[in-house]
RNA sequence: UGGGGUGUGGUGUAAUUGGUAGCACGACAGAUUCUGACUCUGUUAGUUGGGGUUCGAGUCCCUACACCCCAACCA
């Protein structure tokens, strides 16, 4: 055993990977001496999303719980598709996330060991070069209940296919012409056993070993072989990985070289998303979100510029567990996490999404004060600020009703309210436009009530209310994000229907809001809450010194809401 | 109709390997509150069905059912 921490996982309860690799390593020889190393493995072909994070935390998770090492390696195994663009946004979105790999490597690091490797299948009649086209083969595969057949090339001599091997290294034949394929056996129930190609011809320019190769490893070629290579002791992946774990197995085998165990875990879904990386793709390239990185985007890059912080994507990856049983998360599970460590580290504001004017009629035309306001409640060390206020402000529309409803204790005709850290008022008069659309409220404040100031202000009304003083206002960009779709599964779309159909046409509304001077000094990737409306960040892309833009993260929750609906 | 997997409250995940079915999110009810937030309390609700073994079964056996994955020269 060399785990070097006795009971790593003491006091919480285990998954089932890590109960494996316990007992892979108090049982097994091939273990001895060896302490646990995994790899996260992304394809560069698009960016990362949350559920790679799932994926991330569990393999960098497993390393430093047990004291072993994770690497970074990049799956570029088909240069029709990978960019360098993907591999940087892949490498920040993982540091991003508060780990760091052991070692970075590609796939194309090993082409060459690859190569020999599959030179030496060749000499000992595992592999042989096939002229069949992708039709022909698909034909000769067979199906999902009858066996395939063998490929008339299937026999052809060590020497023909060392010839043909090498031409093809060499570039002597068109895309598709020709491929390597593994000796195994075409009448396998698992079809991936039926002969799998390993290599194909691709003229194409890779992103770092530029034009040097024309023949590319398949992924069951070059993965298993990677993380032999690696001496990866637990190659960690995906559900739908399984049925070519057979596969993994009999190259290690066949090439009698460093064997590690594969095993899979479900796949992250969250309800009203998608996941896939095409779709995901398809979403950029066809302008329905801003890019890679739109707030709405369940991409850790989209994420983190809607406000997310890297704790609490942790804490979810967390919180759902690892399984082998393919489900959806609820997607108000994400959005618990980021409440929760905002609560604790955002300072509150006031700000006024949709303002309505009041005037204190009572309070004297010119007069001003400050008024001491909590940061954080949750947190002393954030301290106090200084608020002004005036005989103008502005409160919340919604806090407002002509007729309410009995449950209802925020500001109504001849009612009373508190505004927050302020007076209490009350409403003497509403002023409306000729629509009839409010557009004033005349109240009077009792000076009595100022806040923390004794006895007298300690008197309790129903509703507290937050407000800005008009004069001393700023006003910002603010972009309300919602659900990019509208269905809990976007992909299960009506006859004729995409998953497109299923956007939420409302997922992002732009307003200005008016807030409190402070607000408009903080500095981009700053977190705050709007008290009783939501948490925001100040958008780094879109900011500029004294102008921020903010993003809404996730509302607060809103038990009036459901009160209100019912 | 081949093969490989998986079924635990609404959702996700545990159960010392045969010994009180727990936790989180949600929902509901209440307490508290100068954020209808936070916090706290309580309630709700589960082993896919049917047999069997056993003093005792989520766990072992048999059987049925449901769902997922596999027929790219993608990963």
């Amino acid at each position: 055993m060399t785990l070097p921490n006795e009971n790593p996982t003491e006091g919480t309860h285990k998954n089932f990977i890590e109960v494996e690799i316990e007992k892979d390593f108090a049982t097994k020889e091939s273990l001895r001496g060896r302490s646990l190393m995994t790899r996260f493995p992304p394809e560069p072909n698009g960016y990362l999303h949350i559920g790679h994070a799932k994926s991330i935390c569990l393999n960098f998770g497993l390393a430093q719980r047990y004291g072993g090492k994770c690497n970074l390696r990049f799956d570029d195994t088909n240069p029709t598709k990978e960019d360098q663009e993907y591999v940087d946004s892949i490498m920040r979105d993982v540091q991003w996330l508060g780990f760091q790999w052991d070692g970075l490597f590609y796939a194309s690091d090993y082409f060459d060991q690859l190569y020999e490797w599959a030179v030496q299948l060749i000499r000992e009649g595992h592999a042989y070069v096939c002229d069949l086209d992708a039709e022909a083969m698909r034909q000769y595969r067979g199906t999902l209940t009858e066996p395939g057949r063998n490929s008339p090339y299937r026999d052809r001599s060590v020497a023909e296919n060392f010839d043909l091997f090498e031409r093809m290294k060499r570039g002597e034949f068109p895309d598709g012409a020709r491929t390597l394929r593994a000796k195994i056996d075409m009448a396998s129930p698992n079809l991936n056993l039926r002969d799998p190609v390993m290599y194909r011809i691709l003229h194409s320019h890779h992103h770092r070993t530029g034009d040097k190769w024309c023949i590319y490893a398949m992924y069951d070629w070059a993965h298993g072989e990677s993380d032999s290579i690696e001496g990866i002791t637990h190659s960690i992946c995906t559900l739908e990985f399984e049925n070519h774990r057979p596969l993994y197995d009999w190259f290690c085998k066949t090439l009698r070289i460093y064997h590690p165990r594969q095993m899979e875990f479900a796949r992250l879904n969250l309800s009203y998303t998608v996941m896939s990386k095409r779709k995901l793709l398809q979403l950029v390239t066809e302008g329905h979100v801003s890019g890679w990185d739109d707030p709405r985007m369940p991409t850790i890059s989209g994420l983190r510029r809607r406000g997310y912080t890297p704790e609490s994507i942790r804490s979810f990856c967390e919180t759902i567990g690892v399984a082998r049983f393919n489900g959806t998360i609820d997607v108000l599970v994400l959005e618990n996490a980021v409440r929760e460590h905002l609560n604790q580290i955002a300072n509150r504001y006031m700000a006024i999404l949709d303002p309505i004017k009041v005037v204190l009629t009572n309070y004297p035309e010119g007069q001003t004060e400050t008024l001491e306001a909590v940061n954080n409640p949750e947190d002393p060390s954030a301290g106090a600020r200084q608020l002004p206020f005036s005989r103008t402000l502005f409160i919340e529309r919604e806090d407002f009703m002509e007729n309410p409803p009995s449950k209802y204790f925020r500001l109504k005709p001849g009612g009373e309210v508190r505004l927050r850290y302020a007076y209490i008022i009350r409403c003497d008069e509403v002023i409306k436009d000729a629509s009839g659309k409010v557009v004033e409220l005349r109240c009077s404040y009792d000076p009595e009530t100022r806040s923390g100031s004794g006895a007298a202000s300690e008197r309790k009304v129903k509703g507290t209310i937050h407000w800005v003083s008009a004069s001393t206002a700023a006003c910002c960009e603010v972009r309300l994000y919602d659900r990019l779709f509208q269905s809990e599964n976007p992909e299960e779309a009506a006859e004729g229907k995409t998953f497109l159909d299923n956007i939420n046409p409302n997922s992002v509304t732009n307003i200005v809001a008016v807030v409190e001077p402070e607000l408009a000094r903080q500095s981009p990737g700053t977190r705050v809450q709007f008290e009783r409306n939501g948490y925001f960040v100040v958008d780094e892309i879109d900011s500029l010194p004294d102008k921020p833009v903010f993003n809404r993260i996730v509302t607060l929750r809103d038990s009036w809401a459901k009160i209100a609906s019912k």
